[in-house]
DNA sequence: CGGTCTTGTTTGGGATACCAATCCGGGATA
DNA sequence: TATCCCGGATTGGTATCCCAAACAAGACCG
């Protein structure tokens, strides 16, 4: 693989994982010494990166892209429309196949596993129930919609029963999408985002403090 | 601006404009004697290029993204539940001067106009009414998508009652967010939606040797 | 005559050199 | 002591250089 995709990878992934934190500044001569490679591959992967809007551009300089908590409500509102289609399609177009590979997944996440697990599976899912409707506009725009998402998410603190619950909603979408029964899928969907929107909306506001402490700029957080 | 800037939107713009025909070859080296540039710009603006997928790697080389006109199916069923919700919150949020905007735009566009003016403000209008929504992620969803349709929008054979069709559609999707009734706004964005799908499917079948005689490869259209 | 191998050219990937703008700190001055 | 100004260090923007891989044309061999 060229050195650009090695260094875009773990770029995002650093970022993605908060191991850079957001606002924070990027100069180019700093990530040369970090990835020992020049200039060119890294000056390639920070305008890819831009394009994900997890890199941006502060005046002349690169920053890590900060983290709107305003952006919560909007997120919601975009994905809502595109989740409620895409189930609906997927119940039309999914094999059994399909739908049993989504149901492993979910299945293979375990209440012993790491945290990092239940954080991608918690994003997968949403995106493998897009590809179910076979529709790759939607894919995109919810895997983009779950990435804007997934810092957020780090910050939360995840409770026990609170995790249960989003584990059921998610059985509960598939388990309708299997049973071919779009409307009640897609009332499913809605209602998920919805309650994933303010569980961790709450979380939020319940513990600014504790954000602040760990240096987080809590933009837009109402 | 920075000369890379300049680069992107100069060759964005003869990427859309069908000026570098789809599937068309770009070295490097010949970017930089068109633009009387160095090859570290080109290169940036090739990347962000690809971040929009205007233009794509193959093997080791770039081209000019192909048109897939079978994706023009998959665009209308992404684009009717954004727009719709879209137009739905146009409704309860565009204040009078807003929507007085985006009538002015269409007034703007007599029956006089140049080509390209009837093809900017037809694919305006439905980023306008995005911005209505005051959903930045809609807003963004729908701009991709309409680029995305613009190179084929080009490829279709304007008549004169068709194109009145359109515009007709279009004041009544706005007229609707006036008088606010979010739920006609809905179905007729919807109904546009489908019939500017059927009316360029139909008019690309029934042009598909002239298509060829002008060089386009024409893929995925069944 | 046909196929294969070679070699020269072209291409993109990466490294580096250079420049102009900006930022920052220290010292002179009021 | 506070402020202003100047100069050096650092940064991103651009140009260029080198290299390995891909490609194509032509020569050579069967």
């Amino acid at each position: 693989m060229s050195q650009m995709l090695q260094i875009h990878d773990q770029l995002r992934e650093m970022i993605l994982s908060l191991d850079l934190g957001p606002g924070e500044r990027l100069t180019e001569r700093w990530l040369e010494s970090r990835f020992e490679g020049s200039r060119t591959p890294i000056r390639a992967a920070l305008v890819r990166l831009e394009g994900e809007e997890l890199v941006r551009r502060d005046g002349r300089n690169w920053i890590v892209a900060p983290i709107d908590l305003g952006e919560l409500e909007s997120l919601a509102e975009f994905r809502i429309p595109l989740e409620t289609t895409a189930v609906r399609l997927a119940c039309a177009r999914a094999s059994e196949a399909d739908i049993a590979g989504v149901e492993e997944m979910l299945d293979a996440c375990q209440s012993g596993a790491p945290r990092e697990e239940w954080h991608r599976v918690g994003t997968d899912f949403h995106v493998e129930i897009a590809r179910l409707s076979g529709n790759p506009f939607i894919v995109k725009a919810i895997a983009g919609a779950m990435t804007r998402l997934s810092r957020a998410r780090w910050l939360e603190v995840w409770t026990e029963p609170s995790r249960e619950q989003a584990w059921r909603e998610h059985r509960r979408i598939l388990g309708f999408i299997k049973a071919n029964d779009p409307e009640a899928a897609a009332r499913e969907a809605a209602d998920h985002i919805t309650d994933t929107r303010d569980r961790l909306l709450r979380s939020l506001n319940e513990d600014r403090r504790g954000l602040r402490a760990r240096g987080f700029a809590v933009i837009g957080l109402r």
